[in-house]
DNA sequence: ATGAAAGCGCTAACAA
DNA sequence: TTGTTAGCGCTTTCAT
């Protein structure tokens, strides 16, 4: 029995080259004898590894895991395998895993919300595909900030408030910009000036939301709500709160992003613009797998939907 | 200039058998060529892909983001990669994704509280730690869960709480059962009958918790103290026990375990049972990577801390 | 100190 | 329908 055959039939090429006879019997002596195909043989045959990068700043974000479980399962479902980068590149700018890796064992890479280093962006670099973040001329999945914003400002101008503060993600971001843009703009629709607004930052953990939540709502001239770029700061702003014996919408109405498992855990539980980060993960892969085939997708703006709880409907 | 000067003077073997006039030349034209070296090429010749597998089943748990950061953070200090696999496996049996990889691509496997397949506990594959779990003659991490919970219980027990229920993982793992032997093993050695407790189950999302710890907090012999298996558990206890107005830890004292961010958002805020995550996956690669070179590393139990909050000290 | 040559396990073009 | 052959890009003897 030849090296073909056995290729042929073990990669699914056998219908009409080989019979179906000497198929079965390839297959039935491949599993007796504990056969399994070498990948790092094919990879360099065929220039093919079926793997992807993922190449992500903070592992530890919710979202983030959630978007990971969603790209790992379309990768998966298509036979392909994610390979975790973390993005230090950024720092050391050289001899980066990120290069390293792009040459044999990865076809193609996930970016999220991280930049490109230029040896991908040279001809001849792997395809990319961003999620989260729009760079020039690079293909890119992301969700609706825009609308996501304007739902939620529109939910507490409805609910009478006027003062409206901006809890921002010290991480910065494109993301984040819109948002803050948002709230801007629908400050500026109804006659108010985003410059005189309370604004504040914060990372992604308790320790810091709460403590910079704190400072904003001892400021002299609290507002009546809070849009928070995020359902931890969110969260840590309800905590705040609570700690300070400011009640929750009444005191002061709290709007986050994500609905995050956090949202409904909190006292009074957040209201929130949702997105479906599973979805976002799913497509950006779809997005990469596409173009590894040669096509040219289309960029994709995933939606929005608020759902509103306890802290602002009281 | 020869292919063997070359691959000499890129793989850091140049040292006393290449001049370093030529070694020197040769990483000039490199960088100026743009040259890569083909990971797959290298994979299938020296049969060692410097890349481990990371099996786990649910990517979105909080204290997953930061085991996976430390194992990979790492894994990158030692010049691996880590590739993410699904446990799927469980479910198909046959052909599955860590069957495929163990050829070729990945040198070792880590598996993330989920059982090893047959396949990879022959001989002849690949080797493998586990981490949260133990399977004979498997080596492991793990976390101290025996010591955190005793620290909860007699933390509990000087409070003056006697009767303590268990509100526990659906999830199901032997970290979940220490947890419960610990908690009964308490209880026994101060003349309480742990078969009368309150106890109850929940899976990690904050829809079942809340849902479950209501029902606990309503049960006719409510205990005055909860140990739960987990932050997001005894968040939605807390959350729970907000809506019903009861108080926390007046009416109710609540444990958590793994200090998750979550714990210092909750009002009050979490007493729980902290671990080192990064360090959790830091230790296990670190075994895998001595057991790729031959060696043979001790198991290790990660400890514990308890960390008194609101939800019991108030 | 450098180079020539073999071969890792696979796939694809070509022949039979 | 099956087999023969070449070669992917690298590392590693072995000669020079």
């Amino acid at each position: 029995m030849s090296q073909t055959t056995v290729s042929l039939v073990l990669s699914g090429k056998a219908p009409g080259r080989v019979s179906s006879a000497t198929a079965d019997a390839v297959r039935a002596a491949a599993r007796e004898l504990g056969y399994r195909p070498n990948a790092a043989a094919r990879a360099l045959r065929s220039g093919t590894a079926s793997a992807v990068g993922l190449v992500v700043r903070d592992v530890t974000h919710p979202f983030f895991g959630r978007t990971l479980r969603g790209a790992q399962q379309a990768a998966s479902e298509a036979g392909h395998v994610v390979v975790l980068i973390q993005d230090d590149y950024a720092g050391g700018g050289g001899d980066s895993s990120v290069q390293g890796l792009s040459e044999g064992v990865i076809d193609g890479f996930l970016f999220f919300a991280a930049k490109v280093p230029r040896s991908l962006r040279e001809p001849g670099g792997r395809p990319v595909v961003i999620v989260e973040y729009e760079q020039s001329r690079m293909p890119f999945v992301r969700l609706d900030s825009e609308g996501g914003t304007a739902a939620a400002m529109e939910h507490l101008h409805a609910l009478g408030h006027r003062r409206i503060g901006h809890f921002r993600s010290s991480a910065g971001g494109q993301t984040f910009g819109r948002r803050h843009d948002g709230w801007a703009a629908h400050l500026r629709a109804h006659g108010e000036d985003p410059d005189e607004q309370v604004t504040g930052f914060s990372a992604f953990d308790a320790t810091s939301s709460i403590a910079a939540a704190r400072e904003l709502l001892q400021h002299p001239d609290r507002p009546t709500a809070f849009l928070c770029d995020d359902d931890l700061l969110a969260a840590g702003m309800v905590a705040a709160a609570n700690e300070l014996g400011i009640d929750v919408p009444g005191g002061v109405a709290v709007v986050g992003f994500d609905d995050l498992d956090l949202a409904r855990l909190t006292s009074p539980p957040l209201t929130t613009v949702r997105f479906d980060p599973e979805a976002l993960g799913a497509a950006a892969f779809e997005l990469l797998h596409a173009r590894l085939q040669g096509k040219r997708p289309k960029n994709r703006v995933l939606p929005s939907e608020l759902v509103v709880r306890g802290s602002t409907a009281g």
